[in-house]
DNA sequence: CCTGCATATTCCTTGACAAGTATATACTTA
DNA sequence: TAAGTATATACTTGTCAAGGAATATGCAGG
């Protein structure tokens, strides 16, 4: 059982996991989309799934996968110890969309059900 | 040159890093503190440096190694693409709950970690 | 300069892991 | 039931990186 880094080191899972971001997917349209081979992408996804990444649900044939939140909270909770080195130096950006999040929950969209 | 991921994926780096984030520390205090052997803080220090994570100051001897922001914002940029999955994260566990709850009402805290 | 200390580097071995190929399992429809 | 589709798993192989031991470099004081 390997630790959050570990999985996200992967370049591979990392684009995964950027798709997932965006909307739920099957294994077929990950493998079109990535341009990766089908076993590639089902062996990351298992290894995603184990990590707590991942969550899928059946449909026919199809496995549709989704995020999961918890892993992404523990990198964050992990990088909180050095935040203070950059927030407040160098980028306004990061900032700048950390508030947007914390202070925006009017702009929910993206109901996937 | 790897990327920031596959730096941070080494539990002997992310212990360096933690460290770094209480104050600078020259090698020697590095290898004393954290249990590890010399040549392998130097090497760690090494990929971290030209990563960007550190940087080092010369005093006598010594090298003070200490943070450097770049990165770690780097990385902040890179979750910021998932904020809204855990910063809702409350809400997605209670609809997750409650969905188990029609099927169980055990309560599981943290599934396989 | 020589000695000692702090750090860096080199060489080597070993383990992990990702990709490829082939095959297995599961579900759907004709 | 057979055939087709979607996904998972086994097995092998090549690559790469971490750790250990030995050694090299750089600096300070006598």
């Amino acid at each position: 059982m390997p630790g959050v880094f570990e999985i996200v080191a992967e370049p591979n899972r990392r684009a995964i996991l950027g798709l997932l971001a965006t909307s739920q997917h099957s294994v077929g349209e990950i493998e079109r989309r990535l341009h990766m081979a089908q076993p590639t992408v089902s062996k990351h996804l298992r290894v995603l799934r184990d990590a707590g990444f991942v969550e899928s649900t059946i449909d026919a044939q199809r496995r549709l996968y989704r995020l999961r939140p918890e892993p992404f909270a523990e990198m964050n909770a992990w990088l909180d110890q050095f935040r203070r080195f950059w927030s407040a130096r160098v980028d306004a950006l990061e900032r700048h969309l950390d508030r947007m999040d914390q202070s925006a929950p009017h702009k929910k969209k993206t109901r996937r059900k």
